[in-house]
DNA sequence: TGCCTGAAAACTGTTGACAGTTTTTGTGCC
DNA sequence: GGCACAAAAACTGTCAACAGTTTTCAGGCA
């Protein structure tokens, strides 16, 4: 449970530059986004507002707008009188945004392979290429298998799919930091991406949407099996929101 | 921290007892969703922070946050130094918006077939039974019919599906209030919906899927109709958020 | 030691004010 | 009347201060 406390100067006034287009609000967000999604804030720590607001050289008012951004986003909770904590997403919450994250990414198979173009399978080949280069390299391979999915779901061309898609995405990444791949996964996981441009080529709309569905859902059994096999080790605490007061019990 | 009892008013009472669990940021959050769902607040307006939160009885500071919150969940747009303004979705972005829609209530179908309890199968029969005997009162077929979805996503077992497929459905009445129940329309509904109703009672996941998928594509076509048959009428004018700045051209 | 108690410290919720930008209004000129 | 232009009004962005709540901590007591 690390605190986020201001001991680094004012990052932000170099910023000051670009106001015209962009409010601090929405630059503090992003910054918050970036530390969050990057593990910089853990799950559970809290978000200071004051501390948050001299490291990056603001006042509170933006810092809780962006805060409220962040709520709405899932990827923070607000808690009345508390603050607001980096969201903490059980393993049933990751499970169930698996499923919702499988059943979109077959719909933008579906609808991709009615209408992809072959600019847009030549840039999916040379991913699927560049990945199969990169098989021993995580390092490597990863941010290619990131942009993999989120180029199939650009190229289904429905804008409501990409932000959907893109922010049920982001919210896994308050699940564990890495462990999403592992090594041996690799190789499996570039042949499915493999067949699935297959399937694409050939413009076959449904076998693309189920293995790009089934595709989603092998990467929930990886997540399942990894947790089970970690049981031996500590269980996942829970941050507890609802926490006891010792005292006043005369209320209710 | 004792209770004061002295003189307070109970309305005074109350009001405290909200604020400890609410804060008045969702409460004016709740409020303007609620004027911008029912129409109050109409596509394309924008949202006075002075006017607002004199009307509410609150300073800015609240109505910022809670606008901030709204343009996460994309109920209203916010522009630098020009406001927010209550989104204005296009035709295709609905189109959009149902296509993503057909693909989680599908999902749903296909989780709630594998689960569906007979508790869960009679609530959903006696509103189908309901909507029948509503079959030519729109005001009261509407609400059941926006409680049949609700129920049919939610029994589905998976909290992110609900939240997600809410989103939507929300975002969806900002296209045209009404309209989207037409008289004909609700006997053929129905006869989808008792159809999704017995592949449910069989247990057939794949044919729940379907049902459910088709069904709201059913709706897309039908909205697809209906603004063709308005082509004749006035085209949807597009709020035009880029406006040209007359004069200040010097400044880059 | 353990644990209650109550005051101090820390922090969030809310407000009102000020600064900078956009929009409107008013005026002179053709 | 129509148009350029500048002052004023209106509004958003940001901040600093105050109020109320939660958390911490030192001291007393069994």
């Amino acid at each position: 449970m690390n605190e986020v406390d201001g001991n680094s100067a004012p990052e932000m006034v170099t910023a000051l530059r670009i106001r015209r287009t962009e409010t601090l609000t929405s630059l503090v967000r992003k910054e918050l986004e970036r530390m969050i999604v990057s593990g910089e804030l853990k799950a559970g720590d809290r978000l200071n507002e004051s501390a948050l607001a001299e490291r990056l050289g603001v006042s509170r008012g933006p810092i809780r707008e962006a805060c409220r951004g962040l709520e709405q986003s899932r990827l923070v909770e607000v808690v009345v009188n508390r603050g607001t904590f980096v969201r903490q997403i059980s393993l049933q919450d990751a499970l169930d945004i698996y499923d919702v994250r499988s059943a979109l990414f077959g719909a933008a198979g579906e609808a991709l392979a009615t209408r992809i173009t072959s600019a847009q399978l030549a840039t999916l080949s040379a991913l699927v290429e560049a990945m199969a280069r990169a098989a021993d390299d995580i390092d490597a391979y990863y941010p290619l298998n990131v942009d993999y999915h989120a180029r199939l779901v650009e190229f289904a061309g429905n804008a409501r799919l990409v932000t959907t898609y893109r922010s049920l995405a982001q919210e896994l990444h308050l699940f564990r930091r890495r462990g999403l791949v592992s090594e041996g996964s690799m190789a499996v996981s570039n042949r499915e991406h493999r067949a699935i441009l297959e399937a694409l080529a050939v413009r076959d709309a449904a076998r693309a949407g189920t293995l790009m569905r089934e595709h989603i859902l092998a990467g929930k059994k990886r997540l399942l099996k990894l947790t089970e096999s970690e049981q031996a080790g500590a269980a996942a605490p829970a941050l507890d929101f609802q926490r006891r007061r010792r005292r006043l019990a005369a209320g209710t």
